[in-house]
DNA sequence: ATTATCTATAGATCTATAGATAATGC
DNA sequence: ATTATCTATAGATCTATAGATAATGC
């Protein structure tokens, strides 16, 4: 497990017990538990002291920012990965969206944790809102989208990804793929496109391509205590 | 303050206890607090023994799942007082919508509250879900929508609307009015209208009648000590 | 006499730290 | 020798109750 040899070996150990706290963090962040846990527990989960802790965050809600925040970035790299090399900008907004919807399926910790920090992170100048709104600019300036005002439209578009994020996970019964699919062509024809068209681009075949940054999800999957 | 005269001062006293108690709870959840207060903070600003909590609600959680009903209850009665005597099911999608994001101007504290809850409880069986379904279900038996998924359709409405309220909670500046319209219009080119027909059910001047069951709001707008 | 409220507090957390222990660097 | 970790705990909450006080009913 080397990872750096500029660093030392207390400096590894160092950030392998804060990724621990990380993970922790993140399991009971998508969990139904959220925040509303203790410190103990947290360091209980990550098997470490419950001094470690306080060695590397000040409080709870320093490592819940720090969860976040590494949870947001990865969302980030999974996102531009799944919709790198795509030049149709009413296809990369379409894909762009479906491939969000399908972290249910490929990583459902990271859609569980975007799915309770809903609105107040994803509209937000990280992680989703910077993406879709480069791309609905993108379709807009193309002439091909009408987006009268881009701040309600990612609003409607972040508003509408959550609501279906919520819907799939609370109905495993439902085929996501169909349901993502009419979603996206929903949001088309919302800003303007004609049903067919619409549709047609929204149901371009998803590529779940390798990611070029390939590091391992931080917070694998894990089950709670 | 005579409310009912088969119920004795005591049920009164009582009943008045109780509601000081709700409308604390509202106010804090209304607020960035939200649930993380404790009993105490809840009793003081109720202006109540903390003894008294306990004798109107098991725990915390009892208080909020209360509180939370019945802002459920009261936003159910504003909507179905609002869209009162609509009969083009188009047009009264399109009021639903937009009367609920005007929340923000005539019932502020209920629609902070309305924010919080996201989409936990607007898409439960309570408050907006069966209202926006019976609508949408009428406009789409009309032909003149075409909703191929109800339970998407769904969570795509109530996501652009909660989505559209986090916008003008967050810019004072936003011409509410337009906003809300561009949101109504834009749903219902989702489910299939065309524009120019889409914008003009959209821009049907609204009324705001008074509503039928005169109660005062129960949780007055209020700042927190 | 009954019922609702209030005040005071026991007991259970929970946070954050101090001091001891283990691991690494040199 | 230095640095990171662990264990144990002081002090600060916070919950829930017991017992006293005030208000109402009859």
């Amino acid at each position: 497990m080397v990872e750096d040899e500029a660093v030392t070996r207390h400096d590894r150990r160092r950030m392998q017990t804060r990724a621990l706290l990380v993970e922790s963090a993140c399991a009971f962040l998508a969990s139904d538990i959220g925040s509303r846990v203790s410190v103990q527990q947290l360091a209980d989960r990550a098997d470490v002291g419950v001094g470690s802790f306080y060695n590397h965050f000040a409080n709870k809600e320093a490592l819940f920012d720090a969860a976040t925040a590494e949870i947001l970035t990865e969302f980030g790299r999974f996102f531009d990965g799944a919709c790198d090399g795509i030049d149709d900008p009413v296809v990369l907004f379409a894909h762009g969206v479906r491939m969000t919807a399908h972290l249910l399926e490929s990583h459902r910790e990271m859609s569980e944790i975007v799915m309770r920090l809903g609105f107040e992170y994803l509209a937000k100048d990280t992680a989703l809102a910077p993406r879709a709104a480069a791309g609905l600019r993108a379709a807009a300036e193309s002439g091909r989208l009408r987006i009268d005002h881009l701040d309600t439209a990612l609003a409607c578009t972040a508003g509408s990804l959550l609501g279906c994020l919520h819907l799939l996970a609370a109905d495993p019964s439902l085929d996501v793929t169909r349901t993502v699919s009419a979603l996206a062509a929903g949001l088309l024809r919302m800003f303007g496109l004609d049903d067919s068209t619409a549709t047609a681009a929204a149901s371009h075949p998803l590529e779940f391509r390798p990611r070029r940054f390939g590091a391992a999800p931080r917070c694998a999957p894990a089950t709670l205590p």
